[in-house]
DNA sequence: CTGTTAGCGCGTTCAC
DNA sequence: GTGAACGCGCTAACAG
C-alpha cells in the first residue's frame, strides 16, 4: 500500500525522536581554502553517518557565533562543531546544556570538551628550525589577528627554536595581522626598506609568503637567496607559484573525521562534557622558496 | 516567566507550520573555488533572510544526487538549489511536486523551473575574440567532461568567434575532460610535442590554464610570446602566478544572490513551476598572460 | 483580548 | 503477533 509514494515526514520524525540529524558547523568564511578543505571532508564523513551540514559562517563576528550557537538551544541541529571561536568560553559554556559543542582546530584550556587539533607549536617549531638549517639567522615572523589562539601556540613554536640554536628575535621582524596576499606585498616592501633586513621569513599562510614572492619578484630579489620564505597550509598555490613554496601541511581530512566521529559519539552517549583531546601533528613540505638545492631542477 | 530561559523548540515550529527555514545545496564539491565562492554569498543571502544552508556535495555521482534530492519528499529542506546536473530532468522533474528547485549556473532546455545562469557562450566568444585581436590563427581548445552543458555553450562562442573571423579549427588542437592543474601540464606537453603547435590556448578553467604556464615554464617557453593562454574563473592564482594570467570574470555572488532570492519567493508563494531564466554577463580581464603589453610593467 | 483546544505526522506503549 | 491511542511542542482557530 505504502508503495504509491509513501516517505516519512522528516520534520514529525524529529520532534517524536528529539533529533533531528544536522550537525552545524561554525567557520569563518568558506572561501578560505583551509576551512573549504574541512568542510568538504566532514560533509563526507557527516554523509557517510546520515548526518546533514549545516554552514554557518561567522565572518570573524562573535555575535554571528552566538546566533548560530542558538541553533542547539533550539534544537535545530543536534550538535555544533566550532572550527573557530570568537566568544570568550564563559559565554558558549551556557549553550553546552543544551546539546555536544567539539572544539576543531580551536583550543580554550578551561573549556570542558572534547578538542581535536594540530600541534600547532611543533608545526611552527619545524618551520624555524628548518630555515635556521638552511643557515638563517635573521627570520622575521609573521601572524594573523583573527587566529589568536592558534598565534600563540606558532610564537611558541617559532621562538623555542631560536631558542634551541642561541638565536635572538629582532621586534622589528614582527608582523602582525597579516593574513592576505596584499599583506604579504607589504610586509615585502617593510623588509625590502629595512636597514638590516631579515633574511628569511616564517609566515603563518601560504597566501601571505605568496604576496611576499611576488612582490619579491617583482623588485627582481632572488628567492631563496636574497630572502628566503616559508608558508603554512600546503594550499595549492605552493606548487603554481614559481618558486614553488616550501610550508607546512595540516592533516585537516583527519581533524574534519576525527570531529565528526567525535560529535556523533557525543551525540548519541549524550553525555557532552569531556577533557579528551586529539592532537594531530603537522609535518614540514621543503620546496623551493628555502632551499638552493632544489632550485631550478627540472625533475619533480 | 519565560524569563527564565524558554525558546521554541523548531522541530515542533517546522512540523506545524510545515517549514523548516533550510536550503539545500547541491554542488559537486566545495574545494572548488567557484563552488566555494558560490556557498559563501548564498550563504550570506540566506542568513540575511533567515534560512539555513545545507552542503550536499555529489562529487559528481547521480545517485548521490537523487539521495540528496530525496531531502525535498521528506521536508527536510524547504527548497533545493542544484547548481550541478547529473541526471537527466526526467529524472529530477518527480521531485518538484514537493517542493521547489532552482537552477543555478545550469541550464536544461525543457526545464520549467527557475534557471539563474552565466552566459558562457558570451564569455567564451569574448576569450575568443581577444586571443585573435592578439594576431593568433592557430588556437586551441580545452573544456571540462562534467560540465557539459557549460561546455557546450563555450564552444559555440569558441566557434562563433573562429568562424567571425573567417577561422578554422584544428581536431587537434582540442582537450576534453581537462580540469586541473596536472591536465593543462599534460596538454602543454602535448602541445610541444605537435609539429604545427597552436600559438595561443583558450581553456575552461584557471586551474588548466595554470598547469599550462607552469609547465610551459619549466621547458623555458616564453608566454605570451611562444604561447598565449587565457583561464575562466578568474580564480586567486590568475594575480598570483607569473605571468599573470587573463581570464573571463564570473559575477558568482548575482547568480547567488540572485537564486536565493528566487528559492525564497518560489517558497513563499508555493507555485515551483516557472520559466524564468536570469542571465548575467562574463566580464574578460585582461592580464599578462596574452598581452605583450601588460607584460613585466610594474605598475599595477 | 485572553484562554482553551485541536491537530501537524510520527513512534512508542499498552492492551488485546 | 496486530492495532489503537497517546503525546512530542507548537500554532492557529475558536470560544468565552
Amino acid at each position: 500500500m505504502k508503495e504509491l509514494g509513501y516517505v516519512p515526514n522528516s520534520s514529525a520524525q524529529n520532534l517524536r525522536r528529539q533529533k533531528t540529524g544536522m550537525i552545524a558547523v561554525l567557520i569563518p568564511k568558506v572561501t578560505n581554502p583551509f576551512f573549504s578543505q574541512l568542510i568538504e571532508s566532514m560533509e563526507i564523513a557527516a554523509a557517510e553517518n546520515n548526518y546533514q551540514l549545516i554552514v554557518c559562517q561567522t565572518r570573524y563576528s562573535a555575535e554571528k557565533e552566538l546566533s548560530y550557537l542558538n541553533l542547539l538551544k533550539t534544537k535545530q541541529v543536534d550538535g555544533v562543531i566550532l572550527a573557530s571561536i570568537q566568544n570568550d568560553w564563559n559565554m558558549i559554556q551556557p549553550f553546552l546544556q543544551y546539546g555536544p559543542i567539539v572544539l576543531c582546530n580551536e583550543y580554550h584550556d578551561h573549556a570542558n570538551i572534547p578538542m581535536v587539533r594540530l600541534d600547532q607549536t611543533y608545526g611552527a617549531y619545524l618551520a624555524t628550525t628548518h630555515l635556521i638549517q638552511q643557515g638563517h639567522t635573521k627570520i622575521a615572523y609573521c601572524c594573523g589577528e583573527h587566529d589568536s589562539h592558534i598565534a600563540a601556540y606558532r610564537e611558541a613554536g617559532f621562538m623555542k627554536a631560536l631558542l634551541e640554536n642561541s638565536l635572538s628575535f629582532d621586534e622589528t621582524y614582527l608582523f602582525r595581522s597579516s593574513v592576505s596576499i596584499e599583506a604579504g606585498k607589504e610586509i615585502f616592501l617593510s623588509i625590502a626598506n629595512d636597514v638590516k633586513p631579515p633574511t628569511a621569513v616564517f609566515t603563518g599562510s601560504d597566501e601571505v609568503a605568496a604576496g611576499i614572492i611576488s612582490e619579491a619578484k617583482r623588485h627582481e630579489w632572488s628567492i631563496p637567496e636574497d630572502i628566503a620564505v616559508i608558508g603554512f597550509d600546503n594550499q595549492v598555490i605552493t606548487e603554481i607559484i614559481e618558486p614553488s613554496i616550501s610550508t607546512i601541511h595540516q592533516p585537516v581530512e583527519k581533524i574534519a573525521m576525527k570531529s565528526i566521529e567525535i560529535m556523533i559519539e557525543k551525540i548519541s552517549s549524550k553525555v557532552y562534557e569531556s577533557n579528551e583531546v586529539h592532537e594531530f601533528p603537522l609535518q614540514l613540505i621543503i620546496r623551493e622558496s628555502t632551499n638552493r638545492q632544489e632550485k631550478g631542477s627540472l625533475t619533480r
